[in-house]
DNA sequence: ACAAGTGTAACCTCGGCTGTTACATGAGCT
DNA sequence: AGCTCATGTAACAGCCGAGGTTACACTTGT
């Protein structure tokens, strides 16, 4: 969701938005989408300015932000695969079998970030116009 | 861990273990096990039987059995990236940006898929017994 | 028959994510 | 200066899914 949130920044074109008009798109709460916001302002895919009339705005053109991006900087890191996990037993493969994992999953994960990576924020944008094509446009 | 419990599975080559010997190396309760057996089942991953000196055992060789099958057996087809989604709202991207990105999601499961493909359970066995190696092995 | 194991349901608990409220702070406007 | 808009942040209630726990019916080998 943190897509939509940075679709709908790209959508009006470096004009600041609040995080209010965010949360009535994503059908949320303001202090979620701020929240979702200290994310991507810490991997520098937003700034934020505080005061009358402002908000949030993309700091890159949508083209040289891709999804892989966006999806570390909410997913922080790693996450998955991973749960926290459960202390192990004297069992011969209980505390092997982490390590043996986590390489595998490093892998995986890889190989899905590179796919996220041949997509950015402009294409789904784009996608999105296109699918919107025959619909209510109303820009509230 | 659903791989745990394969990877116990697999070193013990075709014999029945029980519920509660998975559990204790796996450190948790049998009736978890057993949940996750189910799913194992109907993946056609394993092989249960009930009664006395019973349990599961691999139905196919451990060569046989991708971690990518495992992947899907225990996640139940796709799951990821779309949170069961909050219906949006009358605004442009709102309702559109889910079609937009399942596309892309998808073909991102898809690579990981791919990449736990090209690993199977023997491979992890073996990556185990590897780390093992300078332990004690008790065999319980 | 009996003991060992699975299948399954019901219930409790716990951790994480949102929703909600409240308040302090910063930025522009008059 | 003072007002107002908007963010940053904390604190707390509620929800939800996953795992733990207990209990019981059913099946199978000895």
């Amino acid at each position: 969701m943190a897509v939509h949130v940075l679709a709908v920044l790209a959508y009006k074109e470096g004009d600041p938005v609040t995080s209010q008009l965010l949360a009535s798109s994503v059908n949320t709460h303001p202090v979620t989408v701020r929240r979702l916001l200290l994310a991507l302002q810490q991997a520098n895919l937003v700034e934020t300015r505080k005061g009358a009339g402002q908000g949030s705005r993309l700091s890159r053109s949508p083209a040289r932000i891709s999804l892989a991006e966006i999806y570390q900087a909410v997913e922080g890191e790693e996450s998955f695969a991973l749960p926290p996990q459960r202390p192990n037993k004297g069992c011969p493969v209980g505390q092997c079998i982490q390590k043996a994992l986590e390489k595998v999953m490093a892998s995986a994960q890889a190989a899905m970030e590179r796919e996220l990576g041949t997509a950015n924020l402009a294409d789904v944008l784009e996608s999105v116009k296109r699918i919107c094509a025959g619909r209510t446009l109303r820009r509230k």
